[in-house]
DNA sequence: CGTCATTGTCAGCGATCAATAACAATGCGA
DNA sequence: TCGCATTGTTATTGATCGCTGACAATGACG
């Protein structure tokens, strides 16, 4: 499923959370944000914080992902869980760097 | 990629930018928004609107997507296109609706 | 129907977003 | 190295987020 707007984060958050069978509220107090938060979240509030949004999903074990491999390293690192041989190396491997 | 963080949001959109040769300037004005603005999003922003977010997204042809089949028609219509056959048809025969 | 749980809406308020502007830092080719 | 483009930082300010609290609307169930 494609997520374009905010519109159908708020569907997919509803979705999920009644899957669950969790109130707004037993939500909200999960995220540490108030109930009205995610009334208006699932209503497709276009201007909730990308951190909040992102923890309710996490909550919700739902996998936000992009099918890109970035080719910047350090986006790759993050990508990968945190480990990134080749800064490592780098770091490791430059002398007489005061 | 997995996308779990805000921190991973920006590299992703610095990365997805750069691929495409563009400053950060010339990336906030096809968004509407501030440079500052993009200089945060890329650094990890947590605060970043969800709407101006989704639209940098779109804007880089980054889909997002989860793999997930919304049980509610409601957001599965969201995530097909917008065609809701089951609604149209209980919408066009319900007779005697006041 | 009556009751209770859940969800939706509104008003008011402190905290903070995103904008503008100015300037510093970095990068990169000539 | 110099000069220019790009990126990063800071301060300020109007607009607005997310909160609390109260109340209405909706829904589920006996």
């Amino acid at each position: 499923m494609l997520i374009k707007t905010p519109k159908e984060i708020g569907l997919l958050v509803r979705d999920r959370r009644k899957a669950r069978r969790w109130t707004q509220d037993a939500l909200a107090q999960r995220l540490g944000v108030s109930r009205l938060w995610v009334v208006q979240l699932e209503q497709g509030k276009s201007t909730a914080q990308i951190g909040l949004v992102l923890r309710a999903l996490n909550e919700l074990d739902v996998p936000m992902q992009v099918d890109i491999t970035p080719k910047d390293p350090a986006a790759r690192v993050a990508a990968s869980g945190g480990i990134d041989l080749d800064n490592i190396i780098r770091e490791t491997s430059t002398p007489y760097r005061a």
